[in-house]
DNA sequence: TTACTTATACTAAGAATGAGCATTAAAATC
DNA sequence: GATTTTAATGCTCATTCTTAGTATAAGTAA
């Protein structure tokens, strides 16, 4: 059907990770150049395997264990933003959990809050101003811009499915769809022909919002069937810490005597014994993640107890 | 905190896809070399995208149009089966489905039912006995095969985890944990120190059955949330057409008159007026896909309506 | 002591799911 | 032509899962 492909020339392989912490409530990405790149690991280690070789060298980097390392997506595209156009870049990207950050205050690397990338995913409180401000209206425009009426509805549609109406109808899951949107739109300053006023939220060098989309989409569609999110906890937590953690995560505000019934129907922690008193109010029991429930089956059915804003 | 990335010194690009097409209730995927390998695709082409080169070359080879594609997994690994060593060899796999078979009965390429590589995988006529009388035997000799109390532990709950009881509690989309799970414990003949006697399904080079398996497992997963199924149907069908094809991809049976209710909750189908009169009881109605529901969210909240076999 | 937080128990309504009965409409067979 | 067989389709009922609360307990800060 097709000769073994032949190697092909001029290849750069470049290792691109997504690595999120957290901190006071802020979901955290690991980023060079004040902000506007991603860390780029190496390719060629003595290591077995890509995720190995990352693995070690995140940890070498941060003093701490990753948590959990998860392959994201591989860009080769030709005419990918960044690439000089003659030399094919593969550019393989990981997702990677891990538990504390690095020096405090650090600049290069640096962690930064991802919501200063997406300021439009952040629903914690309420429907974000922005989209029904700013966005909605700009790609309103886009779409009435349309060629013919059969692209004007369909450019319509995909804002409504990516936006839903900036209320009530939000998926929280759809980060590269909102993302690919607006680029296609022009109303980020990544895209070729950019507008002159595109909406807020810091962009990244070459593809690397993309990228960093990519991994928080994953994320929090991880998060509905898999308790990844407890890599980002320290060993003992309330369980208002571990609500506030998904939270930050998803975007999106739970209802907290719903989200308590999950988290024990599937027996996700075992309490310590010990309380805390950080707060407050009444001192709040600890816990610890049950480790065994990694092994077992899917857990969370594909539903957060979300709730609405008041 | 690291230098760009040096371009890799002797790195070959392979493109690997998942082609899967369904005939007479049997899903099918494109091999050759009698049935041994997975197609190959060119990675260096005119396309600008890896997904759009794919696209061009499957429908190239195939003429029929590929109506859904979406990339795998990256393989990168050192010592991957089937590279030699010396040189690394990137693979990036795709899977793709497709409406149609070319042409019936030729050999290289060839279509062959998924199921003579996973026999185990099929749960349409109920548990399938391979798993209580041949695979749970051999997985458990070698669960208590392992090393300390702590190991056979962990591999007793892996073996649990996998394949359940071999009764009632299987889940349909672990194809991949698996077939990683036979592969580590020496009962596939791609295995590093194989056994003797290995589970029954043919085998493939290289490391292509587990491609497949990481395609069966994203197909599996995804017709949850996304009505892809739709790619391999004619334009007209029945809905016991639709449930023979999703039953096909999922390896289990399912509750006639629930998965019409789903179906028309979702309002996936469209009546096109007409009737089918293939088969001998009363006649059934032709249904076309809703295109428009692709645009929408998503779809048949994460539960397939199974049914217990009789 | 009072006001304020936060934690935790419990409940009622509604939606989704699982399982099956009953009826209809055609072809195949006697 | 009546009867059997096969499938399509309409409908119900119980159970579980979600949503959206109310109510109460147990601490700290003023």
């Amino acid at each position: 059907m097709t000769p073994p492909p032949a190697p092909s020339d001029a290849v750069a392989i470049e290792l691109n990770a997504v690595l999120v912490a957290l901190t006071a409530n802020q979901p955290l990405v690991l980023t060079l150049e004040d902000g506007t790149l991603l860390p780029s690991g190496p390719f060629a280690t003595e290591h077995p395997t890509l995720q190995s070789g990352l693995r070690a060298w995140v940890e070498r980097q941060t003093n701490h264990p990753l948590g959990y390392v998860e392959q994201l997506y591989t860009f080769a595209d030709r005419n990918r933003p960044g690439s000089d156009g003659c030399q094919r870049v593969v550019s393989i990207s990981y997702l990677g959990l891990t538990r504390e950050r690095l020096s405090a205050g650090a600049r290069d690397p640096e962690w930064r809050s991802w919501y200063r990338y997406f300021p439009w995913e952040d629903w914690r409180a309420g429907p974000s101003p922005l989209i029904a401000q700013t966005i909605l209206p700009k790609l309103t425009t886009w779409a009435e811009a349309g060629g013919d009426a059969t692209s004007r509805r369909e450019r319509q549609q995909r804002v409504e499915v990516s936006f839903g109406d900036g209320a009530e109808t939000w998926n929280e899951d759809l980060v590269l769809q909102r993302y690919e949107l607006l680029y296609e739109a022009g109303l980020v300053p990544e895209a070729k022909q950019p507008a002159a006023d595109p909406v807020p939220g810091m962009p990244m060098r070459h593809d690397h919002r993309r990228i960093l989309a990519t991994g928080i989409a994953r994320l929090r569609a991880k998060i509905k069937y898999r308790p990844v999110f407890f890599e980002l906890m320290p060993p003992e937590f309330t369980l208002l810490q571990l609500q506030r953690t998904v939270e930050a995560l998803a975007g999106r505000p739970m209802h907290k005597q719903n989200f308590r019934r999950l988290i024990d129907a599937h027996g996700l922690v075992e309490p310590t014994g010990a309380s805390s008193a950080e707060a407050r109010g009444r001192p709040a029991k600890l816990f610890r993640f049950r480790r065994e429930v990694v092994l077992e089956r899917a857990v969370l059915g594909s539903k957060l107890p979300l709730s609405r804003p008041i």
